[in-house]
DNA sequence: TCTTTACTGAAATGAACGTTTCAAAAATAA
DNA sequence: TTATTTTTGAAACGTTCATTTCAGTAAAGA
């Protein structure tokens, strides 16, 4: 029977995700890879195929860790308030430990890349829907709660939070400042009320 | 006397922008650029000394023409609630007529290249002390007029609405539905009021 | 006309790019 | 131990990269 496989993939996609998020994708190279994961170069397009298959796995990767992350939120949150504000800290806490000003991910790839490759685009896509079905869920709820308004529909204010959200994660790449986050966190969430 | 440069350097600024805004700067190659341009490569070395040079004589390029036409519709408008609609509206024109995904230059470069380069480093701070000077500006005006509220100050307000508004060009890129993006326009600026 | 300077064109620079190849080493199950 | 299959390592693939070089052409003031 054959040899298996016997590096550790998570820590491999973790290296390759630092890489490509303080690099971007054309500004990562193979070369960058290989030493990044300390794998070898055929090892990599053994396993991922191409710089673009590896590339998807980190996607995939990057965002599963939020899922996780906004899971917890989730479930251990009393309210649609509550939600929220944990999904915010959450970004928050991820900006202020942002120390060399990579951002997100996920939205360095949607400037990046949405127009110049289809899989990514799919990708990003994809994750938007997910996105905006999760917040359309928190914000119908916090309706039927009676904690937020009902000037607009659950979708309208969850496109709103969305683009409040990418908004944050902009910003937070050149201002650090808990205050000022907190406070624009608030001013975010504040039309719901 | 020497001969005197010939080509309308207007002209090939606008077309290398063009290059530059749909695929990024790591994605776009001096070839590129001579296709773009019809410049003779060697005459782009001559009158802009780089890539990186052209790259800083776009970003300014494309930076006046926004601050152009903000300027007109801040002259124009009656009070700090017409501003910003306007403002916004510009916003909305650029998305709808965005038709292959490109995004805002700036929020491109400033997630691709902000911690990769730092002469672009200090143009987008400096762009973005700009914006956020104009719209404290604005946010002012409409406080002294009654328009807006006094929950936060001009400078809160200024961070949150240039918050809103990169949020806003992040959010267009897949999303180019005229009513939703006017709503969303009006839903960012309620807060003011 | 002559000198000065800049644009043009094309070729060449060496380095880096993503990807492929292949023989050797390693690991499992029979 | 042997057969099977994959991971390695290193070199090489052809292409493209940003940049330089340089001889030739063009334009304007002296």
């Amino acid at each position: 029977m054959p040899k298996v496989e016997t590096f550790n993939r998570q820590q491999v996609l973790h290296n390759a995700t630092e890489v490509f998020h303080k690099k971007g994708y054309n500004g990562t190279s193979m070369q960058d890879l290989v030493d990044a994961t300390s794998l070898n170069r055929s090892s990599i397009y053994n396993s991922f195929g191409s710089k673009l298959g590896i590339f998807m796995d980190v996607l995939s990767y990057y965002h599963a860790t939020y899922k996780r992350q906004i899971g917890k939120k989730v479930v251990s949150s009393h309210n649609a308030s509550d939600t929220l504000n944990g999904i915010f800290d959450i970004y928050i806490n991820d900006i202020l430990n942002d120390n060399d000003e990579k951002g997100c991910l996920i939205l360095n790839s949607k400037s990046e890349m949405t127009n110049q490759d289809l899989t990514i685009k799919a990708f990003i896509e994809e994750n938007q829907e997910q996105t905006l079905a999760l917040l359309e869920d928190i914000v119908y709820n916090g309706q039927m709660e009676k904690i937020f308004n009902k000037n607009q529909t659950p979708a309208q204010y969850a496109l709103y939070l969305f683009t409040g959200i990418q908004g944050f994660r902009m910003t937070g790449i050149l201002n650090k400042n808990q205050d000022d986050l907190k406070n624009l966190a608030q001013t975010i969430i504040k039309v719901l009320y």
